[in-house]
DNA sequence: CATTTATTTCAAAAAAAAATGAAACATGCA
DNA sequence: TGCATGTTTCATTTTTTTTTGAAATAAATG
C-alpha cells in the first residue's frame, strides 16, 4: 500500500501532476521533521509548495486526507512561522492559504522562535549552577571552567544562529 | 515530587553538590533535546558533564535512576556524536566514561550524521521532482522555478552547515 | 437575527518514541 | 574451561506526541 493512498484522488486540476505533489509532500515532510515539526505541518507545506492556486482549509486537509481539526493546528503552526500567508479570494469568505518560499526568512523566524527563548533560559540556568557551586568546594577551578565553558556556548550560539539566515545565500 | 526525586541520593562523593549536578542535568537535557535526542541521552551527557572522576555505565544508570537499558543505548548515541570516551581504569574491567567537552567537535559531528545524509537524500528527491514534471504540462516555468528554488536551499545549506562548527568561536 | 458556513478548541483515541527488564551475548579471570 | 561480571539487544510496557472528531465559537449572509 503506498504511503499516499488516503490522499484524495479528486480535484487534480491545477496540480503539476500528482507524482510532483507527492514528491514535494515528502520532501517538506523530512524536512519538517528535522526541525521537530509534526508530520501534518510539512504535508500541508509540501501540498501547497507546488500549488499554484491558493487553497481553502477544507481542501487542504481533504487533499491531504487529513482532519480539519489538523490542517487548523498545522496551518496555526505555519502561520506562526510565517511559513504561510492568506490571500483574499473575492465571493469567498475562506481564508485561502500560500506559501512562503523565502526559506532565509522562514529561518529566521523559526530561530527566533523556537531557539533563541531556549537560549535565553540556558543563560539564567548557567547563573544558578554558578549560584548552586558550594562555598568551600575541592576543585572549585574545575567546576568554574566547565560553567564558563556553557557560557561561552551560549554567547556564541545567540550571536551566530540569528546571523545564520543571514549568511543563507539562496 | 521534585523531578529529580528519582536521582540515586547514595555515592555523592567527588559531586560539587547535588544542585550544581541536577541544574546541569536539567541543562543539557533541554539541549539534547532541540537537537532530537531523547532524554536520557541529555541526563548522561549533564551527569557526567561535572563529573570529575569518569563512571562507568552502571554507576550512571543507578544515579540517574535509569535502567541499565537506557544507559546502554544513551551511552551508544553519545559514543557515535563523540559526546563521550572511555577511559582505562586499572584493576577495573568496566568501561569508564567522561565527557568530550569541546562543543565544536561535537556539533560537527552531529552535523555530519544526522543533517548531511538527509541533505543528500534530498538531492535525490529534487531531482525525481524534475523528472516527474509532466512534459507538456502548462505553467512548467512556475514549477522549474520552485525546484530550483528547493536545490539552491540544499546547496546553500549543504555548504553552510559544514562551515557552522568552525565559525563556533567559543 | 436566525441560519448557514468556516474555524478553533479540546477531550479522547491512535500512533510514535522512549524506557524497561530479562535473556542473550561477551569478556576477562581463576 | 567454567564461572562471574559487564554489556547489548529486543520484545514488551510506559510515556509522550499527534491526530481525530465533535462541540463550541465566530463570522458572514439572506
Amino acid at each position: 500500500m503506498s504511503p499516499a493512498s488516503n490522499l484524495d484522488t479528486q480535484s487534480d486540476h491545477a496540480i503539476g501532476g500528482r507524482q510532483l505533489e507527492l514528491e514535494s509532500i515528502d520532501f517538506f515532510v523530512r524536512l519538517m521533521s528535522m526541525l521537530g515539526m509534526p508530520r501534518s505541518v510539512g504535508e500541508i507545506y509540501g501540498l501547497l509548495y507546488f500549488s499554484q492556486d491558493s487553497l481553502p482549509m477544507d481542501q487542504i486537509a481533504s487533499r491531504l486526507g487529513i482532519s480539519i481539526g489538523s490542517a487548523s493546528q498545522g496551518l496555526r503552526t505555519l502561520r506562526a512561522l510565517k511559513a504561510v500567508k492568506t490571500a483574499y479570494v473575492a465571493g469567498d469568505r475562506r481564508d485561502h492559504y500560500f506559501v512562503e518560499t523565502e526559506f532565509r526568512r522562514l529561518f529566521s523566524t523559526f530561530i527566533k522562535d523556537e531557539i533563541m527563548p531556549h537560549l535565553e533560559s540556558a543563560k539564567e540556568r548557567i547563573s544558578r549552577m554558578e549560584k548552586s557551586l558550594p562555598a568551600g568546594i575541592e576543585d572549585r577551578e574545575f567546576y568554574l571552567v566547565r560553567i564558563e565553558k556553557l557560557r561561552r556556548l551560549t554567547k556564541a550560539s545567540g550571536r551566530l544562529l540569528p546571523a545564520l539566515s543571514g549568511l543563507l545565500k539562496l
